[in-house]
RNA sequence: GGUUGCAUAGCUCAAUUGGAUAGAGCAUCUGACUACGAAUCAGAAGGUUUAAGGUUCGACUCCUUAUGCGACCA
């Protein structure tokens, strides 16, 4: 690594350095030059002794020698001429090297010394990010797909904080659309001036309501059409409420008051639902853009590109752009009639995101289905020349499935969000009455409490799981407690509360001088280095956008920190050196439990 | 039809980006509460990584073909 470069964690400094020193032992064993990328160290796996291991092979070819020796040299030459380690083994091409306790004492030294949420600088990461995620269309509550790209969005916009960039959490209101019409067609025809109070509904969901009682209606003219023998498709577009919501989008697009009145009634209702809904689940924006504001700004940017001669017109008006040299299609960018599609209204969005934030990165928080359509949209900027093009990615993220196949609103089986939450907040509420572990709390902690621990549980379940990665929802297992799950690491981090509280009250040394302890417990030792691995993870999380790096290691650290629990005595132990050590890495181990599952999005709780 | 993604234990997911005997959780079986919190821990069993070839010291990972499932573009 060259000087002034990567902020490296504490873990991959000691492993730097030791790469040094290997590099310096083929020099005196074996009179050999080693390029440092040609040495491959990774961690000892758990059952050989040692904690990094060199993989030998690669330098049989440059050392003449084969895997064991070279092993058996190296590992003899760095345990006599370097303190740090202590130790090694050679098994067939892998030299397993074991670091001396005073060095992972030190380590934790430097650990203690700075907080775990303090930003984790990372060479060649983006400065200024937007990330927008969620974006809804306002005619229908949200579900459980929605959910999984809310968590993705709002903890990858954490993650990315805690590398020291400056993210804009952003969320693009679908607003306008034939989809809105239809609710708004089907309310004017059945709703006899309900709203939300009256009905005692959420606003999103009075809204969805009258979407679902449209395609019903709209499905049933349909077939009584069909019945008088007209074709499926002709049907379609006949029938009655099809052409009253073709109308009502048109007079939108017109600025008939009326229309705009009943549509920001409308919007206003399922806003207020959208409101709650996110305050419920944990996630917030700090940008809100509509599309009904957005969609003329990319009308101009179609002008644009016609202006420069990279779109081209059809004779019968519509605006398109070649992409074929790049691999993709044509594209439709205006229609004939001169309404736009939905890649006009992305098209200005960008643009408008761009004006206001400058960034250097701007992430989309889009299912895979999209994947064409947002290729497209970043060829398009680049045709048009625009600065930002290429700092456009698409986190593309896979479907929810659930048991029983695909989602589909047709056939009902689509999961409400807010009732998913209800019941996993239920179930969470069910577990901690039989468990009877909450005396003193009042009702209000409880009702957080459950809350907390019932909204970890579903996290969890979502976040745990490459985004890249279509997954599977399943009901009973996304309220599990037990495992690998959200509040199975809330539970390592109440109990660790508990130690602290006790501690303070028998007046535990805080300040102890570790340095004079002499050796390690396996566990001690393995959770040091794992502590000290998490500004490694967050770097990693954040180039790979992925929250399933910071679940999988924080799970790790939840069970390393159980494991160690319950083999080593923390308050019970007589020396009270080792016994403030223990107390200062259980205390280090809640921070960075609490720390990794704040990037999630998940609370912890001091006691459940 | 064209483009593209995925396939790992009974189930749900991992595998440090080409490294050791492919690991966890759930489910099944066994053991540990007169213990600093058992929502825990220890252990057993469970695999031809969809199939067949290829590349090399070494392949779940890369290449080719086939099969199955999905998405997108018409």
């Amino acid at each position: 690594m060259t000087p002034g470069s990567p902020y490296l964690c504490p873990v991959q400094q000691l492993e730097s350095s030791l790469k040094t020193a290997l590099q310096t032992a083929a020099q005196a064993v074996f009179g050999v030059e080693i390029p440092a990328a040609s040495l491959t160290l990774q961690p000892t796996r758990k059952e050989f002794a040692g904690s990094f291991t060199l993989v030998t092979f690669p330098l049989t070819k440059a050392l003449g020698k084969g895997p064991e020796q070279i092993g058996q040299a190296l590992g003899e030459w760095l345990k006599t001429h370097e303190p740090r380690v202590s130790g090694y083994n050679v098994v067939k091409g892998f030299l397993n090297l074991e670091i001396a306790d005073a060095e992972w004492l030190a380590l934790f030294e430097q650990l203690r010394q700075q907080p775990a949420a303090a930003p984790v600088p990372t060479e060649g990461a983006p400065r200024r990010v937007v990330v927008e995620y969620s974006s809804p269309n306002t005619n229908k509550p949200l579900h459980l797909g929605h959910l999984r790209n809310n968590f993705l969005g709002y903890s990858v916009a954490e993650i990315l904080k805690a590398t020291g960039a400056t993210v804009t959490k952003a969320n693009l209101v679908n607003d306008r659309g034939i989809h809105i019409c239809k609710s708004m067609i089907a309310y004017q025809h059945f709703g006899q001036g309900e709203t939300p109070e009256s009905a005692g509904i959420k606003g999103d969901h009075l809204a969805g309501k009258y979407y679902v009682l449209f395609e019903k209606h709209y499905r049933e003219e349909i077939k009584q059409l069909e019945a008088e023998g007209v074709a499926t498709d002709i049907a379609k577009k006949q029938a009655p409420l099809m052409a009253e919501a073709q109308q009502m989008l048109q007079a939108w697009e017109a600025g008939e008051p009326a229309v705009k009145a009943l549509w920001s009634q409308m919007n206003g209702w399922v806003y207020e639902g959208f409101d709650a809904t996110y305050k419920n689940i944990g996630v917030d924006f700090d940008q809100y853009y509509y599309e009904s504001e957005t969609y003329l700004l990319g009308k101009e940017r179609v002008e644009e590109g016609l202006g420069k001669g990279v779109f081209f017109k059809k004779e019968n008006g519509s605006v398109w752009v070649d992409l074929q040299a790049e691999g993709l299609d044509e594209k439709l960018l205006l229609r004939a009639d001169g309404t736009s599609v939905y890649i006009t209204q992305d098209l200005g969005t960008a643009e408008l995101k761009y004006q206001d934030f400058g960034y250097d990165s701007s992430i989309y928080v889009i299912a895979d289905e999209q994947n064409y359509h947002m290729q497209v949209l970043q060829a398009t900027l680049k045709k048009l020349g625009k600065p930002y093009a290429d700092a456009i990615h698409h986190l593309s993220y896979g479907m929810v499935d659930l048991p029983s196949g695909k989602m589909k609103s047709r056939e009902g089986t689509v999961v409400d969000a807010d009732e998913l939450v209800r019941d996993v907040v239920a179930a969470a509420k069910a577990a901690t009455l039989e468990k009877g572990k909450t005396e003193g709390l009042s009702d209000e902690e409880l009702e957080e409490l459950y809350h907390l621990l019932g909204l970890g549980a579903l996290k969890y379940y979502l976040l745990k799981v490459d985004p890249k990665k279509r997954m599977l929802f399943n009901p009973e297992e996304s309220v599990r407690l037990e495992g690998d799950t959200g509040p199975f690491v809330q539970y390592s981090y109440a109990r660790i509360s508990k130690i602290r509280r006790d501690a303070e009250e028998s007046g535990v040394d805080a300040a102890a001088d570790f340095s004079k302890l002499v050796s390690l417990e396996v566990t001690e030792r393995e959770l040091v280095q794992q502590l000290a691995g998490y500004a490694g993870v967050v770097a990693e999380a954040a180039r790979a956008l992925s929250p399933a790096v910071v679940a999988q290691y924080v799970y790790e650290v939840a069970r390393s920190y159980n494991r160690f629990y319950t083999e080593v005595p923390i308050l019970k132990e007589g020396d009270p050196i080792k016994k403030a050590f223990r107390v200062a890495l259980s205390a280090k181990t809640a921070e960075i439990i609490k720390a990794s599952l704040g990037l999630l999005g998940i609370n912890v709780p001091e006691r459940m």
